[in-house]
DNA sequence: GACTTATATAAGCAACTGATTATATTATCT
DNA sequence: AGATAATATAATCAGTTGCTTATATAAGTC
């Protein structure tokens, strides 16, 4: 596979609104997936899946505690991502809103 | 539509082999579709249409002289395409070796 | 060990996408 | 006007994608 094919292929990672807004979340900190589903307002299965192509992608990382899988941003190896990643409206309101009705949610201590 | 979501929508415009070589083509000089057509080794109508998913999203311009249309790079719109356009590898050769055997092609003069 | 919570995986499906083939349009040349 | 070359559009179709529902795994709690 060619350098531009493999490009469009990772680009094809952020080509999707679900997964790009995965991505600006944890662009400000890692997350795990209970959080996700609850601020991306779908189901945990959905955010699994999506979570699962962009790790094998080597764009996120994760981290077992406890009963919860953390997730990071992980763009060292993709500078491309990372150039785009900047432009990426941030979600900082959304995740402090998030803390202030962190009722139904356990993992945010 | 809010704003990650429109990202989401032109990145997908990048997420392809076909497009995403169009574009790297064109950063390097403006190109009539024969010459795109003879480059990337496919049909005519395939790049004429995503030519037109291009263009519709302003991403290039087209010119038409005599029986030719020249399209051209826009990225003056959208920063993080331009950004993304960075890394994207050279074509300069490429172009190059075609203008080398550029028989079937009249066009380039 | 039984129950609950968090996460992952699998199967199924509707919607979308990229390519091909066929046809239409536009311009040039004689 | 007729023939040719360049490009655009339309119809079709196989392959992919993202989501849902159902189920499995893993960790914590009683």
């Amino acid at each position: 596979m060619d350098d531009i094919t493999k490009m469009a292929e990772t680009l094809k990672l952020l080509a999707d609104r679900t997964r790009l807004s995965i991505l600006a979340l944890l662009k400000e900190r890692e997350l795990c997936v209970c959080e996700i589903v609850e601020i991306l307002e779908t189901t945990q299965p959905n955010i699994s899946q999506h979570l699962r192509k962009l790790k094998s992608a080597g764009l996120v990382s994760e981290a077992r505690r406890g009963q919860w899988v953390y997730y990071s941003l992980c763009l060292d190896e993709a500078p491309y991502i990372q150039a785009v990643m900047e432009y990426v409206p941030s979600s900082k309101e959304t995740l402090e809103s998030l803390k202030a009705d962190c009722v139904t949610v356990e993992c945010c201590e």
